[in-house]
DNA sequence: GAAAATGCGGAGAGTTGACTTCGGTTACAA
DNA sequence: TTGTAACCGAAGTCAACTCTCCGCATTTTC
């Protein structure tokens, strides 16, 4: 593979990224304007739309897991386990807007995407797990649920841009509803 | 105004709740095959596709105000509090969809989806007011946090054709969280 | 330093969907 | 019953977007 070529490739995930983060249904033109490159160039390394667009939400689903992993080997499984809740409600709405919108486009997500998201989910497992054993978390929740939370809490952050207070507030709803009864 | 148009317009609305509810982005073509009528017809009734999702969501909007007023005047406030964030969450998860197609599409909410988003919002907040008095819902929990909740748990709920069980599972932990701590 | 191969960019083909036009039809009043 | 005004639907316009073709530039290799 060229060096130009390898470039390009990476300067427009990059501009994907940005773009798809602010409009998940921006144009293709959109995205090559701002990588600096021709339509046809993004075409040549994502022959359709919504492998692109499945390029970036892979990208952005393994940083999370990667980030999950690395919270998962701290020494305080409670911290860590709401750590990144947190995290993934105030930073990760964007990507679970591309989400939806390669499931809207392209019908069903395709294969890298959803080994990634199997691998998120998966390092969110091993955080909650470890989380409920040393007894920050309730015993009978289990991932579906806790996940579908996670999953909502962002979308409800992001419906409205919420103000950060507010959205501090409804996680401390939520992680009460989430600590065993006391 | 004709007979006949008043009866159009009241097909016309049907068929794109129903159409709007299954796909937001459905085309205005798929409404009028629905309806049964020629796609002139449907835009005669609603200029601009963003109006017809406008009176869609509007209607969908009042029709919750409505079961929310109703469950106010019932006896027992906390129960018709949690009853009504059910029934939102299992049953409102295609309105979201079709806000936020309004929002993407037309940038803004119209003034009538506006003013019956806020009136939803109104008479949710004197559900909320209700069941903190009689002790059903913690006093700290304001309507910000509450209703951001409530929209996130319908999103959560919506995104992954939850299963009704991961579904209630995930209410509990939600209601544990609103419930004053014992 | 030049040939060969590979990548690049812009113009365009083809499709989709919002919205309009127009001839024919139907409801309502006299 | 009949005139007319409003309504209806099919076909058409127009714009936007995805994806392709082809001449040109750049990198690589000897």
């Amino acid at each position: 593979m060229r060096a130009d070529a390898r470039d390009n490739r990476l300067r427009i995930l990059t501009a994907a990224d940005e773009v798809f983060g602010q409009s998940p249904q921006a144009s293709t033109d959109a995205v090559a304007k701002l990588a600096g490159v021709g339509i046809a160039t993004v075409f040549r390394h994502f022959p359709t739309k919504t492998e692109l667009l499945e390029a970036v939400l892979t990208q952005r689903l393994e940083r999370l897991r990667d980030q999950a992993l690395t919270l998962a080997s701290s020494d305080n499984a409670g911290r860590a386990f709401y750590m990144f809740f947190s995290r993934v409600v105030s930073e990760s709405a964007v990507k679970l807007a591309i989400g939806e919108a390669l499931i809207a486009a392209g019908g069903a997500a395709g294969e890298d995407a959803r080994k990634a998201a199997a691998g998120l989910r998966e390092a969110f497992g091993s955080l909650l797990a470890e989380a409920q054993r040393v007894g920050a978390v309730r015993r009978d929740a289990g991932l579906p649920e806790v996940y579908a939370l996670l999953i909502g809490a962002s979308r409800g952050a992001t419906a409205r841009h919420l103000e950060p207070e507010v959205r501090d507030r409804m996680l401390t709803l939520v992680y009460d509803g989430l600590r065993p009864a006391s």
